[in-house]
Order: structure tokens, then C-alpha cells, then sequence
DNA sequence: ATCTATTCCTGGCTGC
DNA sequence: TGCAGCCAGGAATAGA
């Protein structure tokens, strides 16, 4: 699934290649995918891509005219580039929005793909001013690369939530999803139910630390490819190979030896390790 | 403020 | 082997 490390690794790749490009035509094939749009996607036609950016998950692009277009993943999503005499039909099923991109035409015009398998994905287009005031957009909290240590240690306080769902909560912090909320927590030796102002400030350091490491090491390795998600080109990320407690129930934790533990919290799977990643004295509840 | 359940979707897995 | 049924999972939403 897309997190912070897999959004960054396609705007990335697609930035350069995107930017300076007009966007001459543009098709959708499922209408959910642009059903929270303020403005149909048709608004974009005609509009020069002036660069590609990422705030959290959103994919975000400014194009000519005072225009912005964000996309997210969600869970299958995916973004390529394709030129038109690449598109065979029956591999393409998934598809659910195309945007023609100017230079060559016919057969030889090149694409921007979307798809999305699950049709979780979505396009919202607006002038920016509109679209960055989205709720969406606004209720974001800090980017989970971009917060201090001091900043982090303190947003804990007097939180009652449990560490994993208060990680998750992109209004909370802004980028990270299940994969590397156990991660870091892991790394942290922080168990995923322990409450966020239980945590000692030298362990909510210790999170801060473990979060902003595990991302930079993910977005190195060129994300994580579990399940769905491949660059823009194809091609898998490889962090997956240095996962120590995301999927990795009844295996031995790395660190200690005991087997990793997989519990539900908030409908979400949640993997860590019961011996290395303890409650503090007074938070306990472990399923 | 915070939690839970529900919804959106479909590929992949389970069990018979 | 075939097929029905279940489930994951990011985030919005409604309700408690």
C-alpha cells in the first residue's frame, strides 16, 4: 500500500518527466475516481504541469493558470507512463483515468496512466487556493519528515489515544500507514496500545527518531512492494525485505527472539513484538 | 475528544 | 478442480 516512502518514490520518478508538460486530453473511466472533485477533471485540459510534489499520501501537482490537481492512492492505486502504442487492452484493465500529455500525437503520444484495481483512488481538481483548502488537504497535521523533536514530543501530550491509532491519523501526522507505524513502533520499542501521553518524553523521542529513520530508509530502498504497489515504471521497492514486525506473525523478532504477535486494533492488523515492545508500568490492556 | 462500526471495492485466499 | 464466501485496508462518515 502507498505510504509516505511509495508516494515520494513516484513523484520522484515522475516529477522530472512530468513537469513542463501540457496536458492535452484527458479521460476517465470510472467515475468514482473523481467523484470528490470540486471541478471535473476536463478543467485540466490545455494546462502545463509546473511541478509534482507530495504533502503526506496526496500526490500533488501545480499546473498553469492558478490550477491544482491531487491524486491519492489509497491502496491500489498506481501512476505510470505509457505511450499510447504500449496500450494493449487486456493488461490495462484496471485502468481509470488517462491524461494525454502533449509532444508526440497519434499512436506515438505519451500517457499518464492511472490505475486502480480496488477504485480507492482519488482525483480532486480546483484552482489551488480551492483544492489546498479541502478538507481533505487541510486537516493534515505536520509531515512525519518534517516535524521537530521537539514538536513531536510534545504533540503526545495529553493525547489518551493509543500510540497505533494516533500514527495512523493522518490530521495527527501526515504520511505514515500501517506498514510503517508498526515499523517505527518496533523500532521504538513501543508497544502499539500504549497510551501517547504515557509515553516518557525520552521514549517519544525515541519514536521520533525511529519514525523519521525507518522513512528515509524506505523511501532509499525505493518503498516497500507488498501486494500492489510497483513504481511508476514497473519495477518493485525493496523494503519489504527489511520489515522486522509488519507481516511477520509467529516469525522470530530480530532483536530478541520471541515470536512476533499479531493483534487487531481498530480493524487494522497489527504486528509487534510482546517481549521488546512493552507498555510503560501503568498502560497495559494487551490483546 | 475518542472510539466503534460502516462503507467503498475487488483480488486473493480459505474451506468444502 | 470449482466455487461460494470471507477479508484486508486508508480514510470518510455516522453514531455513541
Amino acid at each position: 500500500m502507498p505510504e509516505l516512502p511509495e508516494v515520494e518514490n513516484v513523484v520522484r520518478a515522475l516529477g522530472p518527466f512530468l513537469a513542463g508538460r501540457r496536458i492535452v486530453a484527458v479521460q476517465v473511466l470510472s467515475r468514482s475516481a473523481v467523484s470528490r472533485s470540486p471541478e471535473p477533471l476536463d478543467a485540466l485540459k490545455g494546462r502545463r504541469i509546473e511541478r509534482l510534489w507530495r504533502r503526506g499520501k496526496f500526490i500533488l501537482a501545480d499546473l498553469s493558470g492558478g490550477y491544482g490537481l491531487a491524486l491519492h492512492l489509497r491502496m491500489t492505486g498506481w501512476l505510470g507512463v505509457r505511450r499510447r502504442l504500449q496500450l494493449v487492452s487486456a493488461g490495462e484493465s484496471p485502468l481509470r483515468v488517462v491524461l494525454a500529455l502533449d509532444g508526440a500525437t497519434g499512436p506515438r503520444q505519451e500517457l499518464l496512466l492511472f490505475r486502480d484495481s480496488r477504485k480507492f483512488g482519488r482525483f480532486w481538481c480546483a484552482p489551488r487556493a480551492r483544492l489546498v483548502a479541502l478538507p481533505e488537504l487541510a486537516r493534515l497535521g505536520p509531515e512525519a519528515l518534517e516535524i521537530t523533536r521537539a514538536e513531536f514530543v510534545q504533540s503526545l501530550r495529553g493525547r489518551r489515544r493509543q500510540l497505533k491509532p494516533l500514527l495512523l491519523d493522518q490530521a495527527f501526522l501526515a504520511g505514515l500507514g500501517n506498514i510503517y507505524a508498526d515499523e517505527s513502533l518496533y523500532a521504538a520499542r513501543l508497544h502499539p496500545l500504549q497510551q501517547a501521553a504515557r509515553v516518557s518524553p525520552a521514549a517519544a523521542a525515541r519514536l521520533h527518531r525511529a519514525i523519521r529513520r525507518i522513512l528515509r530508509r524506505a523511501i532509499a530502498a525505493g518503498g516497500t512492494s507488498i501486494g500492489d504497489y510497483f513504481h511508476p515504471d514497473g519495477s518493485p521497492g525493496w523494503f519489504q525485505l527489511q520489515l522486522k514486525a509488519y507481516g511477520r506473525e509467529g516469525q522470530e523478532c530480530p532483536r530478541c527472539g520471541a515470536r512476533i504477535r499479531r493483534i487487531s486494533v481498530g480493524q487494522r492488523g497489527t504486528w509487534y513484538c510482546p517481549r521488546c515492545q512493552r507498555a510503560g508500568r501503568h498502560a497495559i490492556t494487551v490483546v
